[in-house]
DNA sequence: TATGAATGAGGATTCATTCAT
DNA sequence: GATGAATGAATCCTCATTCAT
């Protein structure tokens, strides 16, 4: 939180600060963050850029906080999901299923996916935390498949931490390519033929 | 195409226009399209902005010019790199190897896959280039993966458009890992392990 | 004057109204009226910037009344360090002094000179309130300058006046070199030789 | 010089860049550097903002621009002033008379004063400037009193020093009570009453 | 008495673009 | 082919001020 801790209970903490966080959200996802300015965003809250400056320090503190936001989210839906099973495939489907739920229902997936692009080299500090973001999800993934592999269910010749980058890229890469060219690409039907494709490839040999 | 076709014969057709494409897709990499100004690109070329507008209509001109070299000289080297072989899986190794080298020996490849996310919603006609770039080059996979069908090396019960969805995805998928986390993302690695995940997924099934 | 005169007799009168003097006082001797924001004064002071607009009715009142504060403040501490003197020299002595005094022992001094300066064109207001306190200042010295001559410790071709605009002049001078370099100038050296100055010049001449 | 270095000989090199300097002296002069903005510098000397941009990196390299041009004309004119004598008094009286004409005659002298005041705490490097300018003229004034009293035409028990910084404050203290009360203060009149001072003040002991 | 939330005007700065030379 | 000067719109941000509670 940049500067409340979220006052009084029952009393509706703030609504249009959250309200600001919501726009935001959306209009990163669609145009960027040096794509869409202050002006849009407050404006389309409701509120003047005077709200907004009070709410957040400045442009970039907005972004961090919508950031936090929706990743934290993310992650328990994921952990959420997957919890309830301990068959190893399962699991991943859950996984998936969770990624295309977030990519589809909003913008919230979408939006992560865009800013990590932009924030490649020009925001360091924002960089950073999508580096942490998806090494949780690559070492999660990764414990996915170790388990799964000390229990028989999947093949032990595949390095986990390498199914977990492909894994992960691979559903971004479906992602990336749904958001493009959403009339090519149905990402359902791609997500299903990513897990048959699991389901091939790290089944146990046969002997 | 900007004013003219390159004067005389002979004459050394515009060095400072080359000079400006390499520049600014350097610069287009590394910070994005808005993250680049007309400013920077000039200097960087060692030309004043005025030169520039003289090569180029405008920025986003000289952003589809770029853009267009780029993707074209990508797509022959994948061409020529898969001509010399008959076999589905030797000609899918050829593609990732031809990705491989355009998104580690220069800032091609990541020049691509940056403006195309950038590009999404803020840039219809530049989106539009970037679909039709991944149609034709997961056409192309497609393609490969049918004749593999034909030939009998690759099973049947997978539908070629969605082999070529997950193959383009998953390299698009590990570079951005590799951009974002290079000291954790060995690109050649997670290319690799691709590479068999793809053998052992497509590989016929055994009676 | 702000809103109320105390509230009810022996109950406390307003003590952050107090704070919020003192603070304002030496966020504006530092860093001018401009430079200081009626945030920064809050903060510091403890309060909310509502608190502020409760005591004062704008950021120019806050400053008129700092101003008034010190100068009274001022001009009693000139006025009682005279008083137990009849000799010129020593009155004029005490008044350097009590210069010093204000000027080192606080902000306070430098508060009024940098606010001085600042307001020239600025500020018609506090820059009519500054010219009386100028002339008062220079009236009062002119009165001893005037005294000595009267009784015949001080030469008489000089016009008071002018014996009081450069006194005052002077002073202020050196508390300017002396807040722009302080290692270079020792405010009380400076006002040490003033003091002989004005022995040698005013001495009546021997005839 | 910021950018340029003064283009073709005889071309009249940047009109406006010195039309820009000029209003901005006036209007820092008058209204201090933060009560002077960028569009009023702009518009007062008929460009856009956009103008002064290209002349000058941002409204501090404006600044630092002006007080480097004004400070070296004025100190030019006051050696040039007291280059034609040998006489100590004399060619005090020079330094005072260059004082009073730059102070008189534009705004250039005020235009210092303001600045120097103003930046006493709030812009280091402009500080630093004004410091080297006041040091300069100090040990100027000192100069020229240590030739006074090695020719034997002034007193010797007075420091040299601490007799510059008198010089410098009172004529700085009389520049500025006349700004602060024009109608009171006459500034010629209390420039000669200082001379007078000087001579008193300074003149050998008689035996 | 005081706070938290919000406003709106103003200000510095950037930047794509134009154009006479 | 290329430059230097300039424009004007957009953008981020600050800040004095207001007001319901």
């Amino acid at each position: 939180m940049s500067r409340h801790a979220g006052s009084g209970p029952g009393h509706r903490p703030d609504a249009s600060r959250r309200q600001l966080l919501d726009v935001a959200i959306d209009s990163f996802a669609l145009h960027g963050f040096q794509g869409t300015s202050i002006e849009r965003i407050a404006r389309a809250a409701g509120v003047t850029k005077g709200a907004l400056y009070y709410h957040f320090r400045d442009k970039e503190d907005l972004l961090l906080e919508a950031v936090k936001n929706r990743i934290s989210e993310f992650e328990l839906h994921v952990l959420e999901g997957v919890a309830g099973s301990d068959d190893g495939f399962e699991r991943l489907r859950r996984v998936v299923d969770a990624c295309f739920v977030t990519a589809t229902a909003s913008n919230h997936r979408r939006f992560i996916m865009t800013l990590m692009v932009e924030a490649l080299d020009t925001n360091p500090r924002l960089s950073e935390q999508f580096r942490k973001v998806l090494r949780r999800m690559r070492g999660f993934l990764g414990d996915v498949v170790a388990d799964g592999q000390r229990s028989g269910t999947m093949r032990t010749d595949v390095a986990p931490e390498d199914a977990a980058a492909l894994i992960a890229g691979t559903i971004m890469g479906a992602e990336i390519q749904h958001y493009q060219d959403p009339s090519e690409i149905d990402l359902r039907r791609v997500l299903d033929a990513h897990l048959r494709q699991l389901g091939h490839w790290l089944a146990p040999q046969g002997g």
